[in-house]
DNA sequence: CATGAATGAGTATTCATTCAT
DNA sequence: CATGAATGAATACTCATTCAT
C-alpha cells in the first residue's frame, strides 16, 4: 500500500518537503502537550512559524496534519527498528540483543508512542488504513526475526505463537511509554527490559521446571 | 484513594444514582461510536432520555460525564475481575483458568475497553490519578495471585518479575480488543487465548530446553 | 408543492414564528443595503435583536435566511396581488384599474423586489424551484384576470398572448423598482402607470389606426 | 461618460489589451456556472491561463474582473443593436424585423444576459454609472428609431410613450433569458417573439376595436 | 513581465454551559 | 426537579491581495 497522498496547493516540491517537516515539529510538540482534538490550526501555524493561511498551503483538513504526523512517527519508528533488527544472526543472544534495542528506543520515543496510542483513533475511515498498515509492517518484521530463531532450531514456537510473540514484543516496546504512570515509578528502564526479556524467554515456568531447566550442564 | 466526587445540583441521592446510570448507559453507546470528543452533551442528554438542562443538574462539565463513563467501566472489569479471580487455589492449573477467564470478559468488553484507552486521557489532571488508581488496584490483584503461586512453589518469580507479569497479563487481556484489527483477523478468541497462555508459561524457550523440560516425568 | 421546511431546533412553534419574524425583518434591511452576499450572519444576528448563538436554532444554513426572506417577499406580492385582483370584474377598466393597483403596490415594495431580482440566484438548487413555483402562481392570477375578459369579449388574445400579457404585466410591475435609476429620473409613478397602461392597451399602433380607432363613436 | 480606466501595472499596452481579452473569456465562462462572488480570483487566472499574480498585474481589485465583463457584455450588446437597427428605415415593418432581429440576440447571449442582470449590483457605487450609462445609450437607441417611425407618421405616440416603449423594448429581448424557467418551457423562441410583437403593436386591444380596425380598407 | 508562496482578516457554524420559567 | 431557549467564545477554513524572486 503506498503512502496516502496529502494535497498540497504550493507546488514546489522541495518547499512541500521543507514545510511539513515544520509542521510536523511543531504538531508534534503541541500534540505531546494537549492531543490533537484541543490544538487548534492557528496554533499549529505558529509553532510550525508560517501563518494560518500558509499552513493550509500544504494540507486540505486540520486532520492531514494528524495522518502527516502519525505517518512520520511510524516512519521514524519502523527506522529504528530496521536498525535494531538488521544485526541479527539468528541466535537466541542477538534476538535478546535486538529487543532491548528496539524498547531503548521505543523509550526514548515513548511522547510520540503515547500521541499515536490516543490519536490514532481520530483519523478518518480513509487515512487509518494507511497507518495500520505501516504498524502490521512492522509487527512481520518481528515475526521475521523470530521465525529465523526457529528454522535455526533456537526456538521452538508454532507460527501462531510465532505471530503472537511478535504482537506482545511490539506493545511490551511501547508499554513502557503509554503506562508510564505504573511503570515509570516502580522500575528502572535498565530493570524493565531485564525483567521484561526474562518472562520472554523463560516464560512463569513452574519452579521445579525451571530448577531442572536452569540446572542443565 | 476515594472515588472522586461529581457535584450535582440535586440532593435527592436515589435519584442521583439513578438519573447517572442512565446517562452512562446513553453516554457509553455514543462514546463507542463517535468518541468522547465528537459527542455533544445535548446528545448525551438525549440518549439518557433526558433534557439538556436536566443533564446539568448531574454533573459540571463535560468532563464529569467522561470520568463517570470511565469510572463505571472500571468497576464493571473490577467486578468481572474479582469473580474471576476469587476461585483461584494458589495453583498454575487455577491461574490459567483464571487468566483464561479474564480474557474472556475483556473480550465481551472490548469495545468498553476501547473507550478507555482512547478517551481516559481526555480526563483531567485533577481527575485522571482516581482511575488510574483503580487501574494499579486490579494489575494489583493480579500480582496477588500470581505471588500466591510463588508462595506455594508453583511459580519462581521475584518480585519485580511478579509485578511485570500482572502488567503483562492486564494489557494482554485488552489487547484483543485494542489490536482487534490485527488479531481478530488471525486469530479466533480460543486461539487467541491459548497462544497467548502457552507463550505466557513457557516462555520463547530454546527448543532443546523445552524438550528436557516436556520430558521430565 | 409546499413550503420548504427549514428546520429550526427551538420546539416551541410560536416562538420559532416570531424569532423568524424579527430575523426575516432584520435581514431585509441589510439585504436592501449591502445584498445577501456582503452581510454576515453575525449582522443579521445583531439586526433580530438576538446573538448568533440564537440565530442558528431558527436556521441550519445562512442560505435558509435568504429563502425565508425571499418566500416572505413573495408571500407579501401575493397578498397585495391577490388584494389588488379580487375587485375585478371582468371589464377592461376593473382591469386597468387592478394593474394600476398592483404597479402602485410594486412600487412601495420596490426595495424587496430589488432584492428578490439580485438574490433569488443565490438559492440552492434545492430552494429555488419553490419560490419560483410562487412567482408562477402569481403570474397565473394575472392570467386568469386577463382570460376572464377574453370570455367576456372585452379583449381578444388567444391562448399564447394571454400567458405572455400576464408576463409583461408582472414584470412590468417590478421594472419600476429594478430600473428606477432609469425610469424613475424620467417618470413621476402616476406617469409611468398611465404611460403604461396606455401602451398596453393600445399598443404601438399605427396612426391612423389610431384616430379611427379613437373617433369611434 | 468615458470607459472607466482600470490601472494595469504593466505598461505594454497591446499587451493589456490581449491579457484583458483572455481574463474576460475566463471569468464570463466561470460567471455564467457559479455566479461573481463564488467564483475565486484563482479560478480566474486558471480559467484565463495565466497565474494569479499575472491577473493582479492587469486589474487591482477583483471587482475590476466584474467591471470588465459587464462592461464588454455591453460592448457586445450595444454592436449586436447597432447592426439589428441601421437597416431600420423608418417603417413599422422595418421596426418589427429590427425588434425580432433583437430578440434573437438576446436569446443567442440570454446566459450574458443573465450574468449581467444578477452581478451588475455587485459592482461599486463608483463603476456603476459607467455600466448604467451604456444601459440608457442602448435604451436611446431604440427611442430613436421609435421617434423616427411618429415622424414619418408610422406611429402616435408621445414623448413619454417612447421613451417607456424603447424601455419595454430592451427589458423584453432580455425577458426571455432572465425568466427563461417560465417562458421557455411555454413557447419557443419563434412563438415568443412573434407573440410579444403582436401585443406590442396591437395591445391587449378591445374585441370591437379590433375588428373595427381589422376592418379597414 | 511572470510567477506563486505568503499572509491574515474575515466568516459560517458549533456547542458547552446557564438560567428563567 | 425539569425544561429548553439563549448565549457567545471558540474554531476550521477561505480567499483577495501582496511582493520577493
Amino acid at each position: 500500500m503506498k503512502r496516502r497522498e496529502v494535497q498540497a496547493s504550493v507546488k514546489d516540491e522541495k518547499l512541500v518537503v521543507k514545510r511539513r517537516e515544520q509542521m510536523i515539529k511543531g504538531a508534534v510538540a503541541l500534540f505531546k502537550q494537549k492531543g490533537f482534538h484541543r490544538t487548534t490550526t492557528r496554533e499549529i501555524a505558529r509553532a510550525s512559524g508560517f501563518s494560518i493561511g500558509t499552513l493550509y498551503e500544504y494540507i486540505r483538513k486540520k486532520e492531514d496534519i494528524l495522518y502527516l504526523v502519525v505517518d512520520h512517527m511510524y516512519d521514524q519508528i519502523r527506522e529504528r527498528l530496521e536498525k535494531d533488527l538488521e544485526l541479527h544472526k539468528g541466535t537466541l543472544e542477538s534476538l535478546k540483543l535486538s529487543i532491548a534495542y528496539y524498547f531503548r528506543e521505543m523509550a526514548e520515543m515513548q511522547e510520540e508512542v503515547l500521541v499515536m496510542y490516543q490519536e490514532a483513533k481520530s483519523l478518518s475511515k480513509d487515512a487509518l488504513p494507511y497507518v495500520l498498515n505501516k504498524e502490521i509492517a512492522m509487527v512481520g518484521m518481528f515475526e521475521e526475526v523470530i521465525r529465523n530463531c526457529v528454522r535455526n532450531g533456537e526456538l521452538d514456537l508454532n507460527e501462531k505463537q510465532i505471530k503472537l510473540a511478535a504482537h506482545n514484543l511490539f506493545v511490551q516496546g511501547q508499554m513502557w511509554g503509554f503506562r508510564r504512570w505504573a511503570l515509570q515509578k516502580a522500575y528502572t528502564l535498565d530493570e524493565y527490559i531485564e525483567s521484561q526479556i526474562e518472562l520472554l524467554f523463560q516464560g512463569m515456568q513452574g519452579a521445579r521446571t525451571k530448577q531442572e531447566t536452569g540446572g542443565e550442564r
